[in-house]
DNA sequence: CTGAAAGCGCTTACAG
DNA sequence: CTGAAAGCGCTTACAG
């Protein structure tokens, strides 16, 4: 009784049950604001005639009329399924995906814009666009301040996975604790016996970076230790191990991708791995590289970062808005032994 | 200039610009059924307030009103992205995503519909909810007639990856050519003196299947060579491989997830691959399995399917929809040398 | 308990 | 070249 060609309306559904289209709205949306109550007869007349023109509603119409999409955005700084390299998205999307599932939203990965890399959603000028959605997931590897600061603006919901500082009010975000995880592979380091230990660093500027050096720093103040930072320094040369065997340092803290290239320094200089000098790595990469170490420090609770990042948007669509739950959410991370640390000798 | 809290409407941009809202709507369009045309003065006014109010459509109303939402659906008849196991999506996605971002769709992935486990979608009841798109892209290792059905009697735009068949009409799909692949695979043993070649099949009654069988069979009776074809074969025990020394077979054709194991029990069965058996296996499996094999036979285009799939499915909603391009695409596999054949002896 | 009516933001004939 | 108006299919006050 579909018929060919046009979609069932609720106005073909209320000619068929003999009730006017209002009525089959009602019958459909259960809590009316009025709270009416269709009587029971009524309702089982347009039930059966839903049955038999195979109605189902038209999404837009009813987005249009304002109620809700059910959409959820996916906004990436990035292509998600690069051809080459880097699962760097994936973990995140698997929790975010997950979530969906259970909430009952769909997904709306925004791949249009395309050439998006690293550019600021603001530069494309299609924010306006995020609007399809009820929501957005945000994820990137940078920081980009400006597109917090208009989505705040505009009061448009949203999380950003990554702890993210806006230029004036609270971003919201699904965060790694990686100053409560760096303190405590600190705090191990200390138990063993250390005592020159060192913060090895990729890059700075980045908030999740600072978030470790700010774990470390507060970890060696509080036990009376100095701490001395290394910001992206050269492991090619042999120069820079030397420094840290002049010094005395006997363990080293170091940012996933430095981690493996650090090891691979100090082998070459006749280091051992964790005799010499232990190595704990503040985080996994972002993919796998091949090398077979059981590395010693945290690993990022990547897909839990993504599920709760959707799970912050969908609570700022709910009343309880103003009411409950922190729009921002460290989740912690997972310690890891390995075999990369051990006892001062 | 955005307003806080509510989004820019064409109204807004036609009373900054001081035109109507008709004529905002028809610089946007471009081409107006009636190629009416703005006056370049106007549209400059127009397109300046675009930029000032940051409007962007609304695509639920443009698809109320009979426009486009620039939305292709993607509905996987499995989570996308599982925790364990299995990247069959994910070289699909990779495809489907790069020709988005070239064709300026976004993609909404249809996350909700959960326990959509192996479902079909008019089981579940929310066929119409594909609708908010354009149309849509499906991927599903499973095959769901009633699915392409319903879909071809409401001529809504999709297209599967992978060939599938409905049970009356054309189903549009972008599918992998198993059949010449297979059939290049049995010439080339047939060349390098091969006579006894079988085939030998996971399972069967599948599309993909079919068409491999289709050309086995072809290409040996081309070739006045016998056909024998085992379905789903007990490797465990040592059986199969005797009928196969018995009926002096000197090479297989396998699907993809067979290969290993038949490998593996000719070899335990004191066979050397490929000297006593050559092994061809017909398509990469879905996840790497870890043996560090060598494998004749070919490769599955996923990335090229699933491009072609959102390819096919943006014909189908341009105006040379009647006119031009097949629908039903098969795209070919990569045929690899590999070591697991060789010269019969 | 039920319906007529307004309005959501667009596109597209139809008039000027 | 430009605009007033209808209509897409809904939701939701507002009247009965």
């Amino acid at each position: 009784m579909v018929v060919k060609g046009r979609r069932a309306t609720q106005a073909d559904v209320a000619r068929l049950a003999g009730v006017s289209q209002t009525t089959v709205s009602m019958v459909l949306n259960g809590t009316g604001a009025a709270q009416r109550r269709v009587s029971a007869e009524v309702r089982e007349r347009v039930l059966e005639a839903i049955a038999v023109t195979g109605y189902s509603a038209n999404p837009s119409a009813q987005l249009l009329a304002g109620g809700r999409s059910s959409i959820i955005g996916v906004y990436t700084y990035e292509p998600v399924f690069p051809h080459s390299g880097g699962d760097f998205y994936y973990p995140f999307l698997e929790g975010i995906e997950d979530e969906a599932e259970r909430s009952g939203v769909d997904l709306l990965m925004f791949t249009s814009m395309s050439g998006r890399s690293g550019k600021s959603l603001l530069s494309t000028g299609r924010v306006g666009r995020l609007r399809v959605a009820d929501g957005c997931v945000l994820l990137g590897r940078r920081s980009y301040p400006e597109d917090l600061a208009e989505l705040l603006r505009q009061d448009f919901p949203f999380a950003f996975v990554g702890r993210r500082e806006a230029p004036e009010g609270q971003a919201p975000y699904a965060a790694a604790a990686y100053g409560e995880a760096t303190r405590a592979v600190v705090e191990r380091l200390v138990d063993l016996g250390h005592e020159r230990i060192v913060l090895v660093n990729e890059f700075t500027g980045h908030e999740s970076i600072e978030d470790r050096s700010r774990g470390y720093r507060e970890a060696m103040t509080a036990t009376g230790l100095q701490p001395v930072t290394f910001d992206a320094p050269d492991l090619e040369s042999g120069a820079f191990l030397d420094t840290l065997q002049g010094a005395g340092v006997t363990a080293a803290l170091v940012t996933s991708d430095l981690a493996a290239p650090l090891r691979r320094a100090a082998m070459a200089r006749g280091l051992d791995v964790p005799r010499d000098l232990s190595i704990a790595r503040l985080g996994d990469p972002e993919r796998p590289n091949g090398e077979d170490v059981d590395w010693s420090g945290f690993l990022i609770p990547r897909w839990e970062m993504g599920a709760h990042a959707l799970r912050i948007v969908l609570r700022q669509l709910t009343a309880d808005a103003a009411a409950g739950g922190d729009l921002q959410v460290s989740i912690p991370c997972t310690l890891v032994p390995g075999a990369t640390v051990a006892p001062r000798q």
